[in-house]
DNA sequence: ATGCGATCTGTAGCCACTACAGATGCAAGG
DNA sequence: CCTTGCATCTGTAGTGGCTACAGATCGCAT
């Protein structure tokens, strides 16, 4: 029983709508090595293969997950080496989600001083802001 | 009466120093015109004074509330120019304060989803992990 | 054969800095 | 006055993660 879809392997624009991932930024991905050269028709147009796409997909997943390429590069090493252990994967996730939460909580306190600005504000038609004061005042 | 602090004016390393921005980042700033040109010493070296002071602080503050460099040079305009409405700045407070709240509830989603991902992790020994499955299955 | 959209390469731009190299400036100590 | 040594100067290039061209070629349907 052969793949079906790998008959004739997917050109980069199928790539880029079946993974939602912009043809540029396919392409970027190969240049830095973060997916693999693919195959090349005979006028060198790319073709790629399934695992090629489960691979982006992997990447696009990742990425919205706010892994930076450094990581994503880690862990498609160790998804694709199979030497890797459960718990580094494991371990680099907890490491990121901290990295996350750390980005919420200093969002919630950017999120606190702009409302209480902005209430703070008359909205008057005056030149007269505490916004603009606040920020002008020397510290 | 002349200002005291005014005599001299202030060196770049002053500057940075007394303000928390780097060097390197106040002459960018300079560069691309969110900062004046300051008078030079006779050798050429930078000197600033009160005012180019109290800017560099607001861009400072402005850029820890997260505005972007496009948003400080609005806000720039309205306090320098003094012919702005108060509520201008209010409006791009708001505008703001409503982007880093998105940014803040897509980061929770995050969040959930990476925390979900690691308790369903067993963190073991084998090549068999449940958080490089579920980012490469096929969607 | 032809037309037209898809793809090709290579380069430059975006944001907000940061990091050099190599040449000067400037202030304090001898 | 001269040296020493830190501060500052200019200009350029790199970072991350793309995005946007230009100008040429490919590939498929008619």
């Amino acid at each position: 029983m052969a793949k079906i879809t790998d008959s004739r392997g997917y050109a980069i624009g199928e790539m880029s709508k079946l993974t939602g991932v912009n043809i540029e930024t396919i392409r970027y991905y190969e240049r830095i090595g973060l997916m693999p050269h693919p195959d090349r028709t005979a006028g060198g147009n790319r073709q790629y293969n399934q695992d090629q796409l489960k691979q982006l997909f992997f990447i696009k997943r990742a990425r919205e997950l706010g892994f930076s390429i450094r990581e994503i590069r880690a862990l498609l090493a160790m998804a694709l080496d199979n030497g890797f252990t459960c718990s580094e994967v494991h371990g680099m996730t907890i490491e990121h989600l901290a990295s996350v939460q750390e980005k919420i909580t200093s969002l919630q306190r950017l999120e606190q001083a702009l409302t209480r600005m902005a209430t703070e504000c008359s909205r008057g038609d005056v030149p007269d802001c505490p916004i603009l004061d606040m920020l002008f005042e020397l510290a």
